[in-house]
DNA sequence: CTGAAAGCGCTAACAC
DNA sequence: GTGTTAGCGCTTTCAG
């Protein structure tokens, strides 16, 4: 066996004259196009199983599409993700296109590299999950190629999205504790001070969704909103912060499953008790909340769902690029778990 | 702003144009290739900054590269695979190259797709990640692209490799548990049917290194291998399994974080504390192993370094399609948490 | 050093 | 329904 020799490749020519047609006729075969008898059809089946042959999706999308999509995740280590793409890849396994993700894109610049690396690659269609970029930039990606933009709030002419409610979801959580018969209960949010940002970016979203369950239940004097970030160190911090209040929140809703751990070990260090002494909530669903020694409660966000919905607009986008821009919403549900119960007398 | 409007791109006739050269000085400027003054150089580049232009990556490959990496993930849940990803594109980012994961690739026919859709958009290199297939598969992709395979013990002249020595981190595990006192260490095993891979796939070496450091410590009657997989439920199935023995041992190693979490789980379950009654150890060091509430010991891979070396290898490869195959073994190291103590008086 | 011309593998447009 | 032809945007000869 020759390390990775250059041996020419079949090509439609091949298969053309292997069974004896034009090069066209194979041509529309392969995309299934109008203008081939049944008989030829099989003729031409035949020779692609024989030769073994499979098209070159560059020289395809020289003329027509490439057959590639392309999904842009901020963070691969994000463990909700890889349920959207389960969503995504599954819808798309029975078609002929290929997925191909785009990594590490965390930060404007990460993302602008690789959507532009997905454009310059043809690829016939771009997914972009919980992207940072301002929505210019997303704006100018759907400008020239058909898009999907998964958990951004806010709708565009030129691009479909998929958001889940985040609103609904941090209102489960406050309504859940409430329920339980806790009324202190404090949020940690991720700092958000772009503008545009705060509109559209499902963090912000739960914060809001937090005050205005809050109200709801008539306990707007005990809403108590920390700024830290979306990280274990920033559940971490913002736990020291609660932990220094007068008056101890008998709950604390993270914003996301993350933080929550950073949370957990802050008060494991106080030497407080989980759900004993005051409970905790996360935002996500994620593998790590469903562990056994942390049981996490949890927001589900119906990952699958959502990534069912992204593949399915993005083909329909595909195939009819002026059809009026769609908004998904989807409803998230409650996974209450362990680590919240009722408040201590 | 048109949805997906079908503007004309700027090509390199525009470019060569603009700059008032042909098109094959252009095609030299891109490529930094022989054949073109300084002066040209200048030209050129200013003409394709003031046109924005970039080369459409397809129709490059139709003659030379595509400029893309494939790299091929077995399971993008797996924590540990991200730290592996990063070392890639981190030692990529400052070439031409981008890279670009196939998903999904859980089993041989997934792998196969993937292979395969890498191979039809003619990436100029492969990185198969832990991948399943039998080597005759690695070997028949890396005959046509150069490949490197990481995660895969055993060698080939066609393909190069980058992996962990899976029986130095398991005797690391083992010396330690042994340094702290245990003569009753477990180990919970992925089953593995397959003669080739048994051989060749890391959980196996971890088993054999298990067996190997008990032997050399004089331990060889304590040897006790629990067969499940590298699962939570295995874990958890394995876990029950040792409760179920006349003698208890003093602590388990988990052949991997997840299995380890299951092995927490049915130990809390059984009303044991850890590390109190019982301690226990995973393998790879994942993002949850290091989690405040779970914090358990395990072995760190250096994925960053393996990734590293998987990019440079590839590059290599790509540069001298004919050098001999090379293997890089790298060395993990031992993280200790709070999971594993002195045994029971 | 420079550019004209051929061709990579495929599809679209157009004949027949 | 079928085949012929002309590109798609680039790189690679190969003359000059």
């Amino acid at each position: 066996m020759e390390p990775s020799a250059p041996s020419r490749r079949v090509t439609i020519v091949d298969v053309a004259r292997h069974a004896q047609v034009s090069t066209t006729a194979v041509s529309k075969v392969l995309r299934n196009a109008y203008g081939a008898s049944p008989e030829m059809r099989a003729k031409v089946r035949r020779a692609i199983d024989e030769l073994g042959y499979r098209p070159h999706a560059g020289a395809r999308g020289l003329r027509g599409q490439t057959y590639t999509i392309g999904v842009m995740l901020p963070d691969i280590r994000n463990p909700f993700f890889p349920e959207i793409l389960d969503g995504i890849t599954g819808s798309l396994e029975d078609t002929e296109y290929q997925v191909l993700l785009g990594p590490g894109c965390n930060g404007e610049k990460a993302e602008a590299r690789v959507t532009e690396a997905m454009i310059d690659r043809r690829m016939d269609g771009i997914i972009m999950i919980a992207p940072v970029s301002p929505r210019a930039h997303l704006e100018q990606v759907a400008s020239s190629v058909p898009t999907v933009v998964v958990g951004r709030h806010g709708s565009s002419p030129v691009y479909d999205t998929v958001v889940d409610d985040d609103v609904e979801g941090a209102s489960l959580i406050v309504d859940h504790l409430a329920g339980l018969g806790h009324r202190r209960i404090a949020h940690i949010e991720h700092r958000e001070t772009d503008p545009t940002r705060r509109a559209e970016m499902p963090n912000a979203r739960r914060a809001d969704g937090y005050r205005q369950a809050m109200r709801a239940l008539g306990l707007a004097e005990s809403i108590d909103v920390v700024s830290t970030s979306y990280t274990q160190e920033g559940g971490y911090k913002g736990a020291k912060e609660l932990l220094a209040r007068p008056r101890l929140p008998t709950a604390v809703f993270a914003g996301a499953d993350i933080v929550a751990m950073g949370v957990l070990e802050a008060l494991a260090e106080a030497g407080l008790s989980v759900p004993g002494d005051i409970s905790v909530a996360g935002y996500d669903n994620t593998t790590f909340a469903a562990l056994g020694p942390i049981s996490l409660t949890s927001v589900d966000q119906a990952g699958h769902e959502i990534g069912r919905n992204a593949a399915r607009l993005l083909l329909e986008r595909i195939a009819d690029r002026r059809r009026p821009s769609v908004q998904v919403r989807l409803s998230p549900t409650l996974v209450p778990r362990r680590t919240t119960a009722r408040p201590p007398e």
